[in-house]
DNA sequence: ACTAGACCATACGTTGACGTATGTTTCTTT
DNA sequence: AAAGAAACATACGTCAACGTATGGTCTAGT
């Protein structure tokens, strides 16, 4: 019914969500509390302390995200139609550019990172790869005009570039 | 002899080099202060707080950037050889990722990114458009390319992605 | 309605960083 | 070498966030 209480998942999605707007440093207990309307005793009850439940923040992250991409492993349509929606599930992912600045001077968070980068660069590979290109400078490329466009302060979307770069590519073979 | 003193440039630059490993957040003055060996009386005779400070080091690194990139404008060589200097220019600037996710929650950080991306963006259409190349989404992706792989967690170096790139565009012209 | 367990509020002591005040050292100029 | 200026060290009060302890409140099962 009244539902009012907290449970873990309702803090980890307020600490993704304070991720989007800014680096980890955001994910502080009394804030946090603060702003679920709740104290900290509900933080403290649900984690034993700020860095257990960072690490939580990043474990949510990578589990989401891996899902996200088997769920687009299992996808169906065409090669074209597929890189386009692998496309928009990484400009989806606002979380993103905090992991990965993150990932620089924390190991949990790097190793997320890096294990969703492999993932991701060995999807769009295999996706390339349907068309006879195997060069994996192209998936990178792709890749990462998804991750810097959309982290880039220009008027035209990060979508834009994306696209352009795959009819390219995709006019190759 | 002269005893090492420190000055706004040396705390500037401890700022910027911090920024290299961590986000914003690492710009804290005693840590730094300890970190040159000093203390914070020194710090607070150079800047008058902590944000002053910030804002100092945003504009040191929006500075040297643009220099960095009326450099690159009035420099010589093939446009070909242009780009591939553009692209070590904007890998060699290890604090942008940070600028950037700063630009997120503080205006300062976001009006010295939008300037620079849009004066990147201008230099790397123009490039691109003595090539016959007009599409602004190129550019994009260009730009996009090298910010978001130098980003990426792979075992590839971020200037093949951008080589692989420009060739694949110069084969249009 | 009662009780047990789950969940939250709050008071407390601790810590790290802030900014100020004030004295001390180092540099420069004469 | 002395004086003034520039740069630093340090002690202090304040604050925000940490984590703990303890008691209160909500909720489900009987």
């Amino acid at each position: 019914m009244s539902r009012k209480q907290h449970t873990k998942a309702t803090w980890i999605s307020a600490g993704l969500s304070a991720l989007k707007n800014g680096d980890p440093s955001a994910l502080r207990a009394e804030p946090l509390a603060k702003q679920l309307k709740t104290t900290k005793g509900s933080f403290y009850w649900h984690f034993a302390d700020v860095p257990t439940y960072r690490d939580a923040i990043i474990d949510s992250w990578r589990t989401n995200t891996l899902n996200e991409i088997v769920k687009q492993l299992s996808s169906n349509g065409t090669p074209e139609q597929r890189l386009y929606a692998f496309g928009e599930h990484v400009l989806n992912d606002t979380v993103d550019p905090a992991m990965r600045i993150w990932a620089k001077s924390h190991a949990p968070a790097r190793e997320s990172v890096t294990q969703i980068d492999e993932q991701r660069l060995t999807y769009i590979s295999t996706l390339l790869g349907s068309f006879g290109i195997s060069n994996p400078a192209f998936a990178l490329a792709c890749y990462g005009s998804l991750i810097g466009s959309s982290a880039i302060h220009a008027n035209r979307t990060p979508l834009q570039a994306f696209t352009a770069l795959i009819d390219l590519i995709l006019a190759l073979k």
